[in-house]
RNA sequence: GCAGGAAUGGCGGAGUGGUCAAACGCGGCAGACUGUAAAUCUGUUCCCUUCGGGGUACAUUGGUUCAAAUCCAAUUUCCUGCA
């Protein structure tokens, strides 16, 4: 995939917050049919860091990925990670300041730090610094959040612009944030706010689901109306099959979750053989199964391994069974991927 | 043979008169995870149950006590010294 054909069709980004897809090589990777990633601004900030990584040529060259590199500008880091009190930190106009619960180190991130560290990480496609927080934001919150990450965007922008040339003179794209929390006006004008400075893709932030898991359709839809029709479409986060294939619907293009790969670690695989298309290995009725996880796949671990392997994979704690599942989880979600694009 | 010590749920291991169906860990069973501090976390794990309870249980047998996994005696097995 060319990245100004990003987002023409739909496109799944596995997350390797780090520089690596967890459990699997970048041959492996690519081996699933992904085509884009998602790295961590944050993360890469503080390992290997800003100087390191640009000695070493950015991540691309680091890992050896030749596709398409997405970096998350890590708002939702200082969200998750601040905010929830995990880490010291403030959140303040400038962005946010944070001290590492492990080195002590104390990092700044601002709408300017974050577009030089993606420069350093050589990103593709760059996200502003938004104020992203708790998914229960009350109006006052919502709305300091919303004009918070208006401003930051702005400031994003005139800085990669000013100080890179922007998109012309780099090559890379830049993609906004919309906060607004549960508040369709204010996803409204955030959106509005947001295409009026111009993007090259659009990114629905904050929570995508209810504490039920419903996803926030009214939200979603909300942001679709109000940006450009020409530009990408990111859904951050989205999410499980079912989640992908209802918010495809809407209009967004553009996806990544953690659950993929996640699950995949922990056991719960993919599978059209189960009605509720999950298939968790671990369990005792998998013991001397030896049909393939999903009948119908094609990856590397359903055409060479039964369920009964991965049971065991897992049941001894051995790693290549986390590699296994992450290959299959991966392949299920780019072939559910080929489907929507040809439907 | 003598002297000390120990026997607890699938396993390891707390508990040394009542608040003990018994901490904690492992193992087992199930569940959660949605811009990754996540190979993590949660629940559950003697039997029966109409979820209120009920029944068996801490090597075995007997005893003391209102009450015993906890105290006493004998037996069995194991460990450590001395022969």
């Amino acid at each position: 995939m060319e990245l100004k054909d990003f987002g023409k069709n739909f496109v799944f980004m596995p997350d390797a917050t780090k520089g690596a897809v967890r459990a699997l090589t970048t041959q492996q990777l690519k081996d699933t049919g992904t085509e884009a990633i998602v790295t961590n601004t944050l993360h890469l900030m503080i390992n290997p860091g800003k100087e390191n990584i640009e000695k070493l040529g950015g991540i691309k060259k680091f890992m050896n990925w030749d596709g398409i590199l997405l970096t998350d500008s890590g708002g939702f880091q200082v969200f998750s990670l601040i905010h929830s009190k995990k880490w010291k930190g403030t959140v303040h106009d400038n962005g946010a300041t944070f001290k590492s619960p492990t080195t002590g180190d104390l990092y700044e991130l601002t709408p300017e730090s974050s577009i030089d560290m993606q420069m350093a990480i050589d990103s593709d496609i760059l996200v502003t610094l938004d104020d992203c927080r708790d998914a229960k934001l009350g109006r006052s919150d919502a709305e300091e959040s919303v004009k918070r990450t208006i401003e930051w965007a702005k400031r994003c922008k005139k800085y990669f612009e000013d100080v890179y040339g922007g998109t012309k003179e780099t090559g890379k794209l830049l993609s906004c944030v919309v906060q607004g929390a549960n508040y369709l006006d204010l996803r409204k004008h955030c959106a509005e706010e947001l295409s009026q400075i111009g993007f090259d893709g659009y990114n629905f932030g904050g929570f995508v689901v209810t504490e039920n898991g419903e996803l926030v359709l009214e939200e979603m839809r909300a942001v679709i109306e109000n940006t450009p029709s020409d530009k990408f479409k990111y859904a951050m986060g989205v999410g499980k099959p079912g989640d992908i294939r209802i918010v495809a619907g809407l209009g967004y293009r553009v996806f990544d979750t953690v659950l993929v790969t996640r699950n995949a670690r922990h056991g719960t695989l993919y599978s059209k053989d189960m009605d509720d298309e999950v298939l968790r290995v671990k369990n005792a009725e998998y013991l001397l199964d030896e049909r393939a996880i999903d009948s119908t796949c094609d990856c590397y671990t359903c055409k060479n391994f039964s369920r009964a392997y991965l049971h065991h994979m897992f049941r001894v704690n051995e790693m290549t069974g986390l590699t296994l599942a992450t290959i299959h989880n991966l392949r299920y979600y780019q072939n559910l991927i080929d489907k929507l694009n040809k439907a």
